[in-house]
DNA sequence: GTGAAAGCGCTAACAA
DNA sequence: TTGTTAGCGCTTTCAC
């Protein structure tokens, strides 16, 4: 299994130059002759040399590499904010380590850890739900590692974050219900310990608020699993007076919803209407296609990495922590008009 | 943002001794005294050193590094992969680095550029649809860097691989319609110039062929799309004798076949069944739930990354390239029974 | 126009 | 028990 890889000395060696020699008709350097240039680029060029990176970050005690902690890579929304990091990232030169949290506390400790004995040039992190302890971030900014925040935000720390408008979404989501004639809107609510949980029910009070609608605490009921839709559901449509509409938290819950309605004779969207939050890409296949709020992950992902980038090459750049917040919109489909 | 990284340098400045001596008593090393090594210890947890990963690659000529080359990280599946993956070279110590090729040949050769560049010590690989040309493939053994190939195989190529039987579950989830009575079971097939569709349209064939059932053209239909599914369940259901079941070639086609026949009329699966071939999460929330062949991605990353740390960890290892194939199973649904 | 030498952080053979 | 030195691959200053 011994390494075939070749180097500069390999190149110098066979042509009877010198490997700094070498290094600089690589990199076109004025100094060398044009007939230099031409043969070691056509050596180059024969043997595959493919510079190695790993010699070349220690050198510049630059590693080219930005640092990703994501807490699950199989959800649609985070796997799409990584594809939005990659061709950022790919387009600038940079590679990109990825590593799972699992949503655990010690796997996040582990993954900075990682990264930074890597020395990636920055960070892009996603808090796992189960942090509450920050000393390995705290880390991170020690070495002056520049980091940005997604999705995940944690208020005691200060560093570039891009997060979506979740109050500001649940709040349109409402409003499409109540601009189609609804009345009376149940919410299925994320936890409360949560942050998109309380956004999200904070935006749907408002929009009632704002069109003097009541809010009725027999409708918010926190629902965050398929299961517990349709247990919802089944307790909404045994009430006396039934909602006319359901803001879900997500879309799981808004599909439960939905199936507990059909199989209960209810017309979607005549006499329920339904919305949902989309993480998935659940919503087109659904029958009705549902109505539901698009988190544009990869653009998080993407403005994320530029916030980065902003700092690893304008290393004179030090702006204080910028917050970006992304617009989520609602995409409007068959389930609400 | 001048980095602030510790090194073994810094720690034998502090405490007067020299560079090897702090490196031995960081690996507790036997010559180095108790006093020396304690003295080491508690100065370099003090200052959260570090080992540099980047240092100690280019030393060893060993990255402890496993790049990963793979169609869209979007995809249910390939996203579980990467799960698989992650977790066993976790487990050894592994960093991984993560490329999409986006399904575009030239993204690979830039993806494989890179990963050489970096000088990883293996490769695991899903060959994109578009790459028919292999230059880039064989520059990665000809540097005798481990490679594995995952869900996508050439056979022109040989190396470690593993694959899932498609043949085999399709045969599995057809023979399932017809031990459940079906004797008109129709095929929406994937495309023929790919592995997938070729072989899960065999295994169908084999199926009714073993059960004495006529292959009948009509019943089988190129519909790889949702929409397709829509249309070809329409033509199904149009025909003077409709089917009595579905094998979809994956749960896309299979959830608009089941929409299409609810639409008209049909019950599932008492008039048709439905069986699908899982690429999403989708088939749990259906209704009825939808009858699935399993793909087990993670099982695939993980015992993809198993044969590429046999290779790395016993430079001796040299047995010829091993083909491992997965069986994916059928998971019994509401819509087929 | 080219080469020699030093150094990025770390380790290991060799000295002391 | 510890230090010195060389070297992994590359770049860059300084010499020639």
């Amino acid at each position: 299994m011994s390494s075939n890889q070749i180097t500069i000395k390999d190149i110098a060696r066979i042509l009877g130059i010198s490997a700094s020699t070498v290094s600089r008709a690589l990199k076109n350097h004025p100094d060398i002759s044009e007939a230099t240039k031409k043969a070691v680029n056509e050596l180059a060029k024969k043997l595959n040399y493919e510079p190695n990176a790993v010699a070349l970050s220690l050198k510049h005690s630059r590693s080219n590499t930005i640092g990703v902690i994501i807490p699950e890579i199989v959800h649609y929304f985070f796997s799409s904010v990584i594809s939005g990091i990659e061709d950022v990232a790919y387009d600038a030169g940079f590679t990109v380590i990825i590593c799972q949290s699992n949503e655990r506390y010690d796997r996040e400790v582990a993954n900075v850890k990682a990264l930074l004995s890597h020395r990636v040039d920055g960070v892009l992190v996603a808090i796992s739900k189960e942090t509450h302890q920050y000393d390995h971030i705290f880390a991170i900014q020690d070495r002056n590692v520049p980091m940005v925040f997604f999705d995940r935000v944690i208020p005691e720390i200060e560093t570039d974050h891009v997060i979506i408008d979740d109050q500001k979404a649940s709040y349109e989501a409402t409003k499409h219900l109540i601009d189609g004639g609804r009345k009376r809107i149940a919410h299925f609510a994320g936890p409360k310990n949560l942050s998109i949980g309380i956004e999200r029910r904070v935006g749907y009070e408002q929009a009632l608020k704002d069109a003097n609608l009541p809010v009725i605490p027999e409708l918010i009921i926190e629902a965050d699993s398929f299961e517990k839709a349709i247990k919802a559901t089944n307790k909404l449509l045994d009430m006396e007076n039934p909602p006319d509409g359901i803001f879900a938290v997500n879309d799981l819950t808004a599909i439960g919803a939905m199936q507990t309605l059909q199989k209960r004779g209810i017309k979607i969207p005549k006499q329920i209407a339904v919305v949902g939050f989309s993480d998935g890409r659940f919503s087109g296949i659904t029958d009705p296609t549902l109505t539901s709020v698009d988190q544009h992950g990869y653009e998080m992902g993407s403005v994320a990495t530029k916030m980065l980038l902003r700092r690893l090459l304008n290393p004179n750049y030090d702006a204080p922590a910028q917050s970006h917040v992304l617009d989520a919109n609602l995409i409007v489909r068959g389930s609400s008009i």
